[in-house]
DNA sequence: AACTTAGTACTACAGTTGTAAATCTACGCC
DNA sequence: GGCGTAGATTTACAACTGTAGTACTAAGTT
């Protein structure tokens, strides 16, 4: 199992753009956030180097500057961010999450049907899977 | 649509002893959570003072003492809870939230089934709700 | 060799959380 | 009517987050 990782919207976001980008500079970030958060660039900086502190991302110096990666793999971080909260809201009840999805105004009939779909795959890929 | 709530793992644990019994004191509480927990019951009393100014909760004084009950609703907290998690892991898909469920080694295929069972619920009481 | 400059590191500060000790206060009892 | 006490309020503090200004440093420029 993966250590717990608890991220804010802000450090999500960040980790958003590495992951899409794989290799990112604090100039290549800001100039991603900036136009919706109007950030400053050592704010971004501040915020990269607390996550390299803290192992989520990595840095590489080159050429007077560093550049970073996420140490962390996107579906690693929602497995366990859904996982803590699928915990905390439905006592660890997978199907009470989704059920609650099903209930609430959150999907389109689309969806659903899409959801469907999903399942009949699923089931008829690994249908005796323990 | 109500407000945005954050709330972290001691906040909820002390809302779902709330919701449970609809209304408690810091005794209540208290007791309800030391055994797994340890904390003092000044710890339980401040995080309620701090709810309560937040909002989240509601007391009444009655007897030289304070009875708190949750002034927002479970599933409120876990559609907005949710729909934050969307937001942020999943760009607002409910669906890839759903498949990241299905593709993630979380559930059983007892659990899929009850799934496509819920779904088959759904789609013949509502087929057309738009 | 001095100057500019780009980029990092250091420092700062307010707000929130978890944690709890210390203190205040009103009641009920002798 | 003074006193113990139960519960609330106040105060405290470290850690983390968001936010950013300031200081430092090495590179290239003249």
């Amino acid at each position: 199992m993966p250590s717990r990782h608890q991220l804010t919207e802000l450090q999500l976001a960040i980790l958003r753009i590495l992951w899409d980008r794989h290799e990112a500079t604090v100039q290549d970030i800001w100039e991603a956030l900036h136009a919706e958060r109007g950030l400053a660039q050592t704010t971004v900086a501040t915020m990269l180097s607390r996550l390299e502190r803290r192992g989520v991302v990595t840095r590489r110096a080159q050429a007077r500057q560093y550049h970073y990666r996420a140490a962390v793999t996107e579906s690693g971080v929602q497995h366990s961010m859904v996982g803590e909260l699928t915990e905390r809201l439905f006592d660890g009840d997978v199907t009470a999450l989704v059920q609650h999805l099903l209930a609430g105004r959150d999907m389109s009939p689309g969806d659903i049907a899409k959801i469907r779909d999903m399942i009949e795959r699923v089931e008829t890929n690994a249908p005796e899977t323990k």
